[in-house]
DNA sequence: AATATTGGAAAGTGATACTCTCCAAAAGTC
DNA sequence: GACTTTTGGAGAGTATCACTTTCCAATATT
């Protein structure tokens, strides 16, 4: 196809595609004559992924250059593509105290976690735990450890529902899961915060109560029984 | 203190001050004469939280400016505090399709949370679901339910953990973890990614590429048994 | 032959978040 | 009282990002 199909088909400008070209975010057509290039299926899976990661994921065009980079490293061992992913999808200049650090590393080796050492996201946390603390709030180790285990299950069910067939399959959709899972994670989070609060700080004005109070009684939130098919109790 | 001490204790140029005295997003000093404003703790304060809510929380002026007005919002009761601080926290020009809304609707209404019908989280996470659908990618409900639990429980945690003496101290707070949580939440969630995928795509020839070899903790070889409480299927 | 499309490059645009330069009034210093 | 410094305020300038526009000459299509 010519870029003018590609465009109808992944739903971009084809100036925006011209764009992309230049910033090596998708790879050349094969070019036929010195006017004309020739696209396929793989320019329209790789101008979606691109979109999704931008807007869906909120990632900056840097960034998705980085990521599509890992996607495209073809001599990278499964195991090495979460690290590689995540290297190139979180920023690299960050500084953290050494007591934060020491927070990190502690919660790490409590959950029992197997993490690179070198994890950039271990520096990323230790820095976030301490902006908080910067502004004079400190996040305790019972609510780090709530946020590690919430964090494990998630973690756990991703990474076991990643397909192993294909390598550009499970890479992409690698990629795919940890970048938009999280706004989809952060969404509901605040969503049941929301539900939270609403528990807590009392009645409802105009939020149309769906039924009785539920009595005082705070619905078992902390650890519903995963009503998985089977065995109920 | 005048404007240079501001700068001092709260660490940033007083040209950047000025901008957001500028832009509102710091309320006036008391003017003294013509060309002198004296500032106190409270501004202080709203400087920090600011660069907070900017430098770990990612947000851009705009959205600070909303969650700002929140904050000095002294009407508003507890209870709405939260969906406002959201409202003011999240992008509100989305749009999804009627099957995603659905999909969360009906989730919602599992997992029993009450939540106000017009929240924009409802149609941000619908949105987000859309994306991961245009991509070819489907979140099948097992993980949309695990993805769930873990938030209800990470926000049952951080809800139970709001102060509720000092009003303008609780929306503070509930701003701070808001915002700031989530980036906590997320680098966990990697951190426990690569933890996952390190027991399910086995063991690294090099786990820490980009130092010495550290001839230290080579991690189980053969197959890891999945050191975590179970959900590897 | 006339019209349309293409790849490629350069320049322009609009938003964001500052940063710099000026200024005259006021405060502090000698 | 002369001189220096600081301040608030306003405007212009800067850098980055992610495009979008404009232009071109070489083809293709009709």
């Amino acid at each position: 196809m010519w870029i003018a199909e590609l465009s109808r088909q992944s739903d971009v400008p084809v100036a925006t595609i011209k764009y992309y070209l230049r910033e090596g975010l998708l790879p050349a057509g094969e070019a036929v004559g010195a006017t004309r290039a020739r696209y396929d299926e793989t320019h329209v899976r790789r101008l979606r992924l691109i979109r999704a990661l931008v807007e869906a994921g909120g990632l900056s065009l840097a960034r998705v250059r980085n990521v599509l980079a890992e996607v495209d490293e073809e001599t990278r061992d499964m195991h090495d593509v979460l690290g590689a992913a995540h290297g190139a999808l979180i920023p690299t200049d960050l500084s953290a105290t050494d007591e934060s650090r020491g927070r990190v590393d502690d919660l790490i080796a409590e959950e029992g976690w197997q993490v690179d050492p070198g994890s950039p996201d271990r520096v990323l946390l230790a820095n976030a735990l301490d902006a908080l603390e910067k502004v004079g709030y400190h996040l305790d180790d019972d609510l780090l450890k709530t946020y590690a285990s919430a964090a494990a299950q998630v973690a756990d069910s991703e990474v076991a529902g990643l397909p192993s067939d294909d390598r550009q399959q499970t890479v992409e959709t690698t990629v795919l899961v940890t970048a938009l899972g999280g706004p989809v994670l952060l969404a509901l989070r605040r969503l049941a915060q929301q539900s939270a609060s609403a528990s807590r700080f009392g009645m409802p004005k105009r939020l149309a109560p769906p039924s009785a109070p539920r009595g005082g009684q705070p619905p078992p939130r902390g650890a519903p029984p995963p009503r998985r098919r089977g065995r109920s109790r």
